[in-house]
Parts: C-alpha cells; sequence; structure tokens
DNA sequence: TTGTGTGAATACCTTCACAGCT
DNA sequence: AGCTGTGAAGGTATTCACACAA
C-alpha cells in the first residue's frame, strides 16, 4: 500500500467497501455502451460523467480492485469490463428464480438486462394453479409447490421475491430453507432470514416517501426565499436555482439489516 | 411556506440526514401495522425490531425530529405516525405520473401502497398510440403528446420514469422542462437533470449484480473454509451447509450499506 | 503534460453507554 | 426500574490535492 509495489493484483475480495460494490455495476454498464462503440480507453472523468459520479469517487473505487489505470492515459476498457465483470461474480452462469408472476413478476421476467449479465430465469413460480403452464417472457410457469425442487435441481442461489407482501415472508422462508442464499425482495415487507443470507430490497412506495421529503422542503425554501425577496422589494431568484440535493442522485443501496425475532 | 415551528430549543438543525429520510418510511410502515392492531404504544426496541433496524439507530433517528417518546414507557404510535407522516410531506397530496405502461407501469400503476400514503397517480401516459384510451389500474392511458399539459393541469412535481432505457432521458427532459421536480426512474439508464431536481433509481439489474458479489465472495469463504472437510468426498454442493458468515444487508437511499467482513 | 493512484482531511453514519425523566 | 435522548467514540464514505508514472 504505501509507496511499495502494491502489483498485486489485488484479485483479492478483499475489503471492498460495500459503496463501491454498489457502483460497480454502474461503471460496467458505462464502460459496456463504451466497449459497444469501440471506445478503447477512458479518462475516469469520462467514465465518472458517464455513470453519474464524481471522478475522484471513481478513481478511489477503481484503485480497490487493483491499479488497472495508466498514468496520463485512462483505462482499457476491455480490460476493465473483464476486471469487474469478475470482481462482481458476473464471469459465471447465476441461475434465478422468480416468485409471483403478477405484473411485476413478469416485468422482471422480461427485462432484457436479466440474461444479458450471467443471470439466467431458471424457473417462474407462482401460488396461482391457474398460471401454471402458462409461458411468461417464454417460460413456462410452474406451481409454488415445486419450489423446492426447481431450487435444488437447478443449484438456484438467487431467488427474487415478487409476491404480496403477505406471501412474501413465507416465501422467502421457503427459498432459504431450499439452499437460497441471496433475495431481491420487492414486496413492502421486512424480511427476516437467518444470517448468511443476503437480502436487498426494492420499494416503489419507500422512494416515492423519500422524494416527497425532497420535494417538500423545496417547496418550503422556494416560498421562503420568495418571501425574503419580497421583503427585500426585488424580483424572486428563479425558483430552483438552489443547491438542492445532488441531481445526480442515486438509487438504492442500503442499510437495515433483517432482525432475528429472538 | 416554512412553517418556523421550531419551538423546541437545542440540537434541530435544518437538515435531517439523508440516512435517517430513508428509513423513516420503514418506520412508518411498521408504526401503521401497530396502528392498525390498535396498539398505542411501543418502544424502542419493538418499533425496531418490527422495522429490521437496531434501536440505538431507531432512537438517533427519532431525536431528529423531535422529543416525541416518554421516558421510562415509549412512544405513542398514533402521535408518531402524524409525525412522520408530516415530516415526509405525506399528509399533503402528491400527484404523479407514470410514464411508459408496459409491464412495470402497469404493476406500479396497480401497486395499492402507492394510494395509501398520499400518493395519487394522476395519469398514465404511454408513446404507443394503440394504448391510448386504454384503462389501466381503472385509469385511462394518454399519450405522451399530452405530456406537458397534463403535468401542468394536475400540478404534477413528482414523475415515474417506466420506459425502455432509450426513452428515459427524453421523457426525462419533457418531465422536467414541464415542471416535474422529483423523478423516480426505473429505466436502466443514469438521468442527467438540472440542479434542484431529485432522481432516485430502481435497478433491478445492478440490485442483482451486488447480490452476485457477496454470493462469489460466500462460496469463495466456504470454500476456503471446507478445504479441510475436502477429503470427505463430495464435490461441489452448493450452499445450504453452512450457516456462519455473516451480512446481511440491504436498502434504500443514496449509499451506504455497511457490512464488515474479517 | 496528462491523468492515475492515494495519503490526508473532511463529512457523514452508526454504535456505545449513560444521564435523566417518568 | 424502565426507556428515551444524546454526547462521545468509532467507522465508513467522500473529497481534496498532489506526487508520480507514462
Amino acid at each position: 500500500m504505501a509507496t511499495g509495489r502494491t502489483h498485486r493484483p489485488a484479485t483479492r475480495s478483499r475489503g471492498i467497501p460495500e459503496a463501491t460494490v454498489a457502483r460497480l455495476p454502474l461503471y460496467l454498464r458505462a464502460l459496456t455502451a463504451l466497449s459497444e462503440r469501440s471506445v478503447p480507453t477512458v479518462s475516469s472523468e469520462e467514465l465518472a460523467a458517464a455513470a453519474g459520479v464524481n471522478s475522484a469517487k471513481l478513481r478511489k473505487d477503481f484503485s480497490y480492485l487493483g491499479s488497472y489505470g495508466t498514468r496520463g492515459v485512462g483505462y482499457d476498457v476491455e480490460y476493465l469490463v473483464y476486471q469487474i465483470s469478475r470482481e462482481l461474480g458476473l464471469t459465471q452462469d447465476w441461475p434465478v428464480v422468480i416468485v409471483g408472476i403478477g405484473n411485476l413478476g413478469a416485468a422482471l421476467a422480461n427485462y432484457g438486462g436479466f440474461a444479458s449479465r450471467g443471470f439466467r430465469v431458471a424457473a417462474l413460480i407462482d401460488a396461482d394453479p391457474a398460471m401454471a403452464g402458462k409461458p411468461v417472457a417464454g417460460i413456462p410457469v410452474q406451481h409454488t409447490d415445486e419450489l423446492e425442487s426447481i431450487i435444488r435441481d437447478n443449484g438456484v442461489s438467487i431467488g427474487v421475491i415478487a409476491t404480496p407482501a403477505g406471501a412474501a415472508q413465507q416465501v422467502c422462508d421457503r427459498l432459504v430453507a431450499a439452499g437460497v442464499t441471496s433475495i431481491l425482495n420487492f414486496a413492502p415487507t421486512v424480511l427476516s432470514v437467518p444470517d448468511g443470507v443476503d437480502v436487498r430490497k426494492v420499494d416503489l412506495s419507500i422512494e416515492l416517501q423519500i422524494l416527497a421529503f425532497h420535494e417538500q422542503r423545496k417547496a418550503g425554501e422556494e416560498a421562503a426565499a420568495g418571501v425574503a425577496a419580497q421583503a427585500a422589494g426585488t424580483t424572486a431568484v428563479p425558483a430552483a436555482a438552489r443547491e438542492e440535493s445532488s441531481a445526480t442522485d442515486q438509487g438504492p443501496d442500503g442499510d437495515v439489516p433483517a432482525v432475528m425475532p429472538a
């Protein structure tokens, strides 16, 4: 680290900060786009702009992976694509099951970016017997009864829950019992899982509420600014010309581990 | 306008930390459930368990809102529901438009939690003329041409983008030009917006990649740990054997989980 | 000269632990 | 005695700014 030959390909899944991990997919997407345009190299500045972060952060992030850039030049696009893919574990195949094939489940099943990066929809599962056999996105829906055997037969370790909230914990328990160790939860519920199981959640309602909070604050500031300007007898500043929050603010990413109810 | 309702003394600076804001909806959901069961009060410990956080964090979070608890007793459920709702801006009505009514857009339109918290789907908008007039979730889909007038006529400040990636930036630009200042983006693209506009994104692919990273690491640790047991003949039995490695992240908001390995 | 890689500085978040109110 | 509210401590993440390689 200090001034020495940090030549070791840092290949180790060493302690990459979680915040960095969460941004790697972003970089990867930007890099893939560059790759498709046959761009050979990028600077941290350019890539950062494409990914919506600042360049210092990007360089710091990459420094955790190793020294993959060339000073004075930039990063080799193809090489970086490979390194990040490997780091994220995308060079292998990840069979995924989606449980709950309503509108949302169907949307997920149809989502192209799914297959594009090592993820393969191994099965679609729904509790409605009427759905069984019906193809969604070209894959026949299977009944919940098959859940355990599907997981085991396909070596599935990642499950996506797109059921109603009421069914989510039960589905989760079954997935975990059958061997799933990573869960992406779209149901608006806190899932509790044993240690060693990762849960990430995606929740429309929460995101909207966060937006509402900021929106409300904007309205307040605007009004206050207007009042101030009025008192000063000057024209109000063009409304939203304030340094609110980050313009290119991010998405989800977390906190909140599930706690075992003792 | 900004009601200067800081009648409380001391440490109540203008800004509630972003990490706290991101958890308020979680608390609110847990509190709502308690309220429906007519539970009058909760301790920080109980509420924290229901929300999937630890109690110190919860108390700290609440301390930013004010002193709404009673020492030795806990928090009044109804009162807290109100305070958090107000803080999040949910006591007012937020008209929302959803642009892009495919499977995902339809799923969002049908999502119940939407209306339940002050959000009202003001309009569904799609670029496909064939969709125009067709009702989805009881709301007729309108054509993209109407976008600007819909935004203005309904005073919409929050927009949801559920279009394909290729259309997202353009839709975003039009939303912003028409007056939208908060955007929830489901398209797998980085949106650029002017200052003063908030963007939050929800991205399936990114979430899966983050899970894959941790999954890969688990597999690696397992293999390393299993070196000694390798004599036992069994080959690659994926997962489902060990329950020792921790890691339980998850989450919303800008950035910030935290899981340290060893 | 250009742009990476990184110590150091800063900002932000979480957890601890206990004073203080009920 | 019980539980909140919060300073202080400990971590993590971001940003700065510059030495150094190409």
